[in-house]
DNA sequence: GCCTTGAAGTTACCG
DNA sequence: ACCGGTAACTTCAAGGCG
């Protein structure tokens, strides 16, 4: 008996296969209420592209021939003369419906060549994106479905088959359900560095699920298939919704799947038994789960300066480096081969899955919100670059208003100016409180209707029609209607504050509370990235005016409201985009705040107040104390992650001095205490590591940086370039230039170390920059041990 | 030919 | 493959000097 029924689920995955006659039959991977995986089919959904006219078409003619692209196989099913918006006007457009997904990219140049078509849209917009727009649907989000259940072949692993019998709407729950979560990481066998998975064997296959499962397959000694088979057997067992790996989509599935391809086994891993496949932004797809690379959160973790699986477990408290084993990755080979170290191999091996699940119950939460706000399912919203993950976003709020997606075109990059930053007035300063602007830029682009689709160039400027004008560049925006960044950035700066107003009534330690906090901390980040896209000349929606005059409004507002707190008698003391330092003066704050919020209609808060702070003469480089006894750095060497550990840690420890106990002097004593414990090679060698960036092929420099020789030496002895890019080298003796004494890390000895760069280069250098303010130089830090023996090579 | 100087290349930070 | 503003270091080549 056939009957129709109400399915509630929640979306995990989405994908398209094409049935008989090339038509397209959405795949909708989810969780019903009662918990049981579900496949909802829908075949009623044909995809589709605009054909935009030239000024003086005529909309039927072109229609016609159109309709004689048609081929046999993959018709053009469908043409409409339909009304849209583009770029905030309203143009009359052709619908072009197609049968099959893959004709469109072909009907789209075939349209070009019709005399009368200008240009064609929303051609490059994949199918089950489509989709999921029209339709409103979000990825980790509810849905209701009126649908009747068809029969499980028994080849696709979910509880029950629904066949849609019209589209699913969206439901309003906040809630998560349980889901499978299984973590994995693979170690193959690389006795000549890097390994190659058509000679080398996968060694260990290490899984931890959320259930409390931990396993590893083992092979053979060097005899990897049975345990590859056994490993895909585990997986359609265990069957997980969501899979976690560090750096998965570049090492583990890639390897996988050329070692399955080499041994001739099918790695059906996915619900539907297919193997995984490369997709969008580099991620690797397996249907019906969700496959999510912890590398990619982590590449945002700034804080994270060398981003290996043990440092952002550390982070993240998860697991301390100092509770785990840790090999060198070169010496896998070695530690399966004997039969001793063989167990701590499987213990490394066992604490990187561990970890790698830990940071997955840490982070799925964001990833989960993100990408329900952005709209992208959960397996791609990590891959997809911030401006991508934008421009999804605008793209339902465009669709909603019936303005059409402009392509994306190459455009040259022609730079404009950005934020206003103040010179800071050098030395200590007591009690300083910063204000800073919550969202400036957001609010800017809401307040003055900033967006493309507002924007009127100067030629088209009308008699009788209302405009903001920004100042010193003089761009012009319709104050009417509402453009689209002002309708996004509304109705996320609204949500954020109901959410924020929320989580007040609600126990920090709950589930919904964590669940609204990811969810707020992923719409801030949307929003403040939301300028950022604006001034990209990648994005559809790029018009230079716009971020422009968004800057232009920021320094205007900057400046005024410098101008306010001296007129008020306060002491400015340093500014940056959007911040204010101001010497506390409690009786004039308020004041100063009223008359900021009345004037520009935006919130000006106390953000946080310095009992100490200390300026360099540099911009963006400043240490504080706050009143807990924390220390604010910023910019200094301390943050920076190109540094030596020892150099940024004496700079941290020299401005705790400075700041806590005032002095100088016990400051620079503690300076010449390590010159002289580094001198007696009493500082571990770990802290004179540098690290560095391999931001591009090592080919396409034009210098010899320390560190392209630092990695070419690596290249060429081990085959392999550090996760993230990031190549640690130490300085040694011998050569004139820098790029002449280094060495990585793990191919030099203590003995090798060239003391003199450390302390001339990176100690002295990093003490300096604070104690320079207190009338400290060079010769002043060293030892005196050194200054004679200096002053002796001198002579010589 | 040697030394000084400044531009260019490079990285990483701030907001 | 999000923006511009900024600091700081190293390399490299031009320019000055003799």
């Amino acid at each position: 008996m056939i009957s129709e029924m109400k399915v509630r689920f929640w979306l995990l995955d989405i994908g398209y296969t094409l049935i008989s006659n090339n038509v397209p039959r959405l795949e909708l991977w989810g969780i019903d209420e009662s918990g049981r995986r579900v496949l909802i089919l829908d075949e009623m959904f044909r995809p589709y592209f605009y054909v935009k006219l030239s000024e003086d078409a005529n909309p039927e003619d072109v229609f016609l021939k159109l309709k004689n692209l048609s081929k046999l196989g993959s018709p053009i099913l469908k043409v409409d003369v339909v009304k849209r918006k583009y770029f905030g006007r309203e143009i009359t457009v052709l619908r072009v419906v197609c049968r099959n997904p893959r004709s469109v990219p072909e009907y789209r140049e075939d349209v070009l060549k019709i005399a009368g078509v200008e240009d064609f849209l929303e051609a490059d917009i994949r199918y089950s994106m489509r989709y999921l727009i029209d339709h409103q649907l979000t990825p980790c989000g509810w849905h209701e479905v009126e649908a009747i259940e068809r029969e499980n072949s028994g080849n696709i692993k979910v509880d029950k088959v629904y066949e849609a019998l019209r589209p699913p709407k969206p439901v309003e729950d906040t809630k998560i359900p349980d889901l499978k979560v299984m973590a994995f990481d693979i170690e193959c066998y690389n006795p000549r560095g890097a390994p190659n998975p058509e000679k080398d064997p996968v060694i260990i296959i290490s899984v931890v699920t959320n259930t409390g499962d931990k396993r590893q397959f083992l092979a053979d000694d060097h005899n990897d298939k049975d345990m590859l088979k056994e490993f895909i057997s585990y997986v359609q067992e265990f069957d997980p919704d969501i899979i976690v790996g560090y750096n998965s989509n570049r090492f583990d599935w890639p390897y996988l799947m050329e070692r399955c391809k080499t041994l001739g086994i099918k790695l059906s891993v996915g619900r539907n038994f297919s193997e995984p496949h490369t997709s969008t932004y580099g991620h690797i797809s397996v249907t019906g789960r969700a496959n999510i690379d912890l590398l990619d959160y982590a590449e945002e973790l700034y804080e994270v300066k060398v981003k290996t699986l043990e440092n952002v477990a550390e982070y993240l408290g998860v697991m301390k480096k100092s509770e785990r084993v840790i090999i060198n990755k070169l010496e896998i080979s070695k530690y399966w081969d004997d039969r001793e170290k063989r167990k701590t191999l499987l213990e490394y091996a066992m604490a990187d899955a561990v970890s790698t699940l830990g940071i997955a119950e840490e982070i799925l939460s964001f990833v989960m919100q993100l990408s329900s706000i952005v709209g992208l399912p959960p397996d791609q919203v990590l891959s997809a670059s911030v401006g991508f993950r934008v421009e999804w976003h605008l793209m339902r709020h465009a669709y909603l208003d019936g303005e059409l997606a402009p392509n994306r075109v190459e455009r040259k990059h022609v730079p404009y100016k950005g934020g206003l930053v103040l010179k800071p007035k050098m030395g200590i300063h007591e009690n300083v409180i910063v204000y800073d602007f919550s969202a400036l830029y957001p609010n800017i682009m809401i307040n003055y209707n900033v967006s493309p689709d507002t924007y009127v160039p100067p030629e088209e400027v009308k008699e009788g029609e209302e405009y903001f004008v920004a100042p010193e560049v003089g761009h012009r925006f319709r104050k009417h209607p509402p453009g689209l960044y002002k309708k996004a950035l509304k109705k996320l700066l609204e949500a954020r504050k109901a959410i924020r107003e929320e989580m007040k009534s609600l126990d920090p330690e709950s589930p919904e509370y964590r669940i609204l906090n990811s969810r707020q901390l992923a719409i801030k980040v949307i929003a403040n990235a939301t300028y950022g896209y604006a001034g990209w000349v990648g994005a559809r929606w790029y018009i230079k005016p716009v971020a422009e005059a968004t800057t232009a409004w920021g320094r205007e507002i900057i400046r005024r409201t410098i101008k306010i707190a001296k007129d008020l008698g306060l002491e400015v003391i340093y500014g940056d985009t959007d911040s204010v330092f101001i010497k506390m003066d409690s009786k004039k704050a308020e004041l100063f705040e009223q008359k900021v919020e009345q004037l520009f209609g935006l919130d000006i808060k106390p953000e946080k107040l310095y009992k100490r702070i200390f300026f360099t003469e540099a911009k963006k480089r400043y240490a504080g104390l706050l009143e807990d006894g924390r220390i604010d750095v910023v910019g200094l060497e301390v943050v920076r992650g190109d540094w030596s550990e020892i150099a940024r840690e004496v700079q941290e420890k020299v401005l705790e001095i400075i700041l806590k106990e005032n002095s100088p002097v016990r400051a620079a004593e503690y300076v010449r205490d390590v010159i002289s414990k580094l001198e007696r090679r009493e500082i571990p060698y770990e802290k004179l590591i540098i690290w560095k960036t391999l931001g591009k092929k090592l080919d396409e420099y034009k210098v010899e940086a320390a560190h392209v020789v630092a990695a070419k030496k690596l290249l060429e002895t081990t085959g392999f370039l550090e996760v993230g890019g990031k190549i640690g080298f130490v300085v040694v003796k011998g050569g004139e230039k820098l790029a002449e004494k280094v060495m990585p890390y793990n191919m030099a000895t203590y003995d090798d170390i060239d003391i003199n760069y450390y302390v001339e280069k990176q100690i002295i250098p990093a003490a300096l920059r604070i104690l320079k303010a207190f009338g400290y130089d060079e010769k002043s830090l060293k030892t005196k041990k050194r200054q004679v023996s200096l002053f002796e090579f001198m002579k010589k």
